[in-house]
RNA sequence: GUGAGUGUAGCUCAGUCGGUUAGAGCACCAGGUUGUGGCCCUGGGGGUCGGGGGUUCAAGUCCCCUCACUCACCCCA
């Protein structure tokens, strides 16, 4: 034999085995489920995009973080970053299609990340987006299909944030730091949860804020009560900008609807810390945390009003999230939130006794096939014993026996492999038996 | 890109002050059981101790280099 290559693979990317894909589609079937219930259609897109494409949308250090290569024609292209970009383009490049455009997608991205936990350089997400509607009522839906979602699956606990990059300006025009400082006053306060507000302060000063700058923006910051009386409270410091106070009305317009949505108000958080570090948002920005795995956020989006424009020559209003599905499972893995027993979709395995039953054995399968029930017939050497050993080690719940007294007497054994249980039964009687069977919780 | 940590069986790890033939649990295979899994009992296979160099009578153990992986920072799902 030749010498053997080291079986390996590349940094930051996995291989799902069974076991963990039979969690992974329960999951992504929720969601999917979710989606559709609220309008939403499909849309994929291809893995590659031209450099152009993908370049200058996100900022300086996601297009650092984009895999970029040379084709064999000595084409600039790269590896989709987020599932956003990709939308805008197909939006600019379909004008023909109705709006308001609201589409899912559920995609692998790749970033040239270092990995670490809860953060892989392959690694899919689920997207959904409204385009076409720059009403704060599309953000609402965004937010309510986040909290059906963290719903659906039994999170116990997660908090919405929500805040306005408009506040965010406002803020920083009121201030006096000068508005092309936005950025680094954003990053600052973004890390509030980490630094606590003193290390906040020091990490303004360090990016060269004035120091009554910095006063000023930590005093405005610390407003407090709930939601209403933090957006009245800061609509008062923000009176004298126009970009700030139209940003105030736009998240009381939304509170209004997430009201309406009946969306408990303890999941939802106005902000002012929050901010992202994506340059295209333009509006509301929203993320989702949990507290018992510190993992960082589950869920990330906002509106982006001006980056289809950047494909189309007219702006479209957009505002979207991404499900961050790999989080959501290591978070449900950690709580144990998945169902016990959802280890393999196969129902029942037929077993073969030895040549002679071989017809017998693949005549119930096709019957128990065509009747829908996931049916595997053993193809390997075994025997019985061995037979058994591998419907328990995949978690088959139930092991078909039909060796030559079976066939014999048109019967077969039925095991349930839980409780140990087993009967003999007419073969008539065999499909509506499983069917019964497998009713049971 | 910056910093720290860890590399011993498929996996998780032990290995004393440097000392004879490197161990355990789990997993795997076979048998106990020629028509039945899990649990139990018996036996078995499996190791360039990440790689290279050095010190030493002697290195898994000490030193240097290198590679890989992990965690944290930055940023993010």
């Amino acid at each position: 034999m030749a010498k053997k290559i080291q079986p390996r693979i590349y940094k930051g990317t996995r291989d799902f085995l069974p076991e963990q894909m039979v969690k992974r589609n329960y999951v992504i079937g929720i969601i999917k489920d979710v989606f559709e219930r609220y309008g939403f259609e499909p849309l994929e897109t291809p893995t590659i995009e031209l450099w152009e494409t993908l370049s200058g949308k996100y900022g300086e250090e996601a297009d650092r973080l984009t895999y970029r290569f040379t084709d064999r024609g000595n084409r600039e292209v790269g590896l989709r970053y987020d599932l956003t970009v990709p939308l805008s383009r197909v939006v600019a490049m379909y004008p023909q299609l109705p709006k308001p455009f609201k589409r899912y997608q559920i995609q692998p991205v790749w970033r040239a990340d270092k990995p670490q936990k809860g953060r892989f350089r392959e690694f899919y997400q689920c997207d959904v987006d409204i385009v076409g509607s720059a009403s704060m009522l599309a953000d609402a839906e965004i937010i309510a299909i986040i909290f059906e979602i963290l719903n659906a699956l039994s999170f116990p606990q997660f908090i919405i944030r929500i805040n306005h990059r408009k506040i965010l300006s406002g803020i920083t025009e009121v201030s006096g730091a000068g508005l092309d400082n936005e950025l680094q006053i954003c990053r600052a306060i973004d890390k509030m949860d980490k630094i606590g507000l003193e290390g906040v302060k020091q990490e303004l000063l360090q990016r060269a804020i004035p120091a009554p700058a910095v006063d000023h923006i930590l005093e405005m910051l610390s407003v407090d009560g709930d939601h209403k009386d933090r957006l009245e409270k800061t609509a008062q410091y923000l009176k004298n900008s126009s970009v700030g106070r139209q940003g105030i009305q736009e998240m009381q317009e939304l509170f209004r609807y997430l009201e309406w949505y009946r969306i408990p108000q303890s999941c939802l958080q106005f902000d002012l810390y929050l901010s992202r570090g994506l340059d295209y948002y333009t509006g509301p920005i929203y993320e989702t945390v949990v507290r018992k795995p510190r993992i960082g956020s589950i869920t990330g989006g906002g509106r982006y009003d001006n980056l289809i424009g950047l494909f189309s020559g007219q702006d479209f209003p957009a505002t979207g999230t991404t499900i961050g599905l790999e989080r959501i499972i290591t978070v449900m893995e950690e709580l144990t939130m998945f169902p016990p027993h959802l280890r393999t979709p196969v129902q029942v395995l037929v077993t073969v006794f030895d040549d002679a039953t071989l017809p017998y054995s693949i005549e119930i399968a096709r019957e128990l096939r065509a009747a829908g029930i996931r049916t595997d017939l053993y193809t390997g050497k075994s025997k019985l014993r061995g037979q058994f050993g591998l419907a328990n080690d995949k978690g088959i719940p139930f092991v078909i026996v039909a060796g030559p007294d079976e066939q014999r007497n048109h019967r077969v054994q039925v095991k349930n492999m839980a409780t140990g249980e087993q009967r003999s039964l007419p073969r008539s009687e065999l499909v509506a038996r499983l069917r019964h069977l497998l009713a049971q919780p």
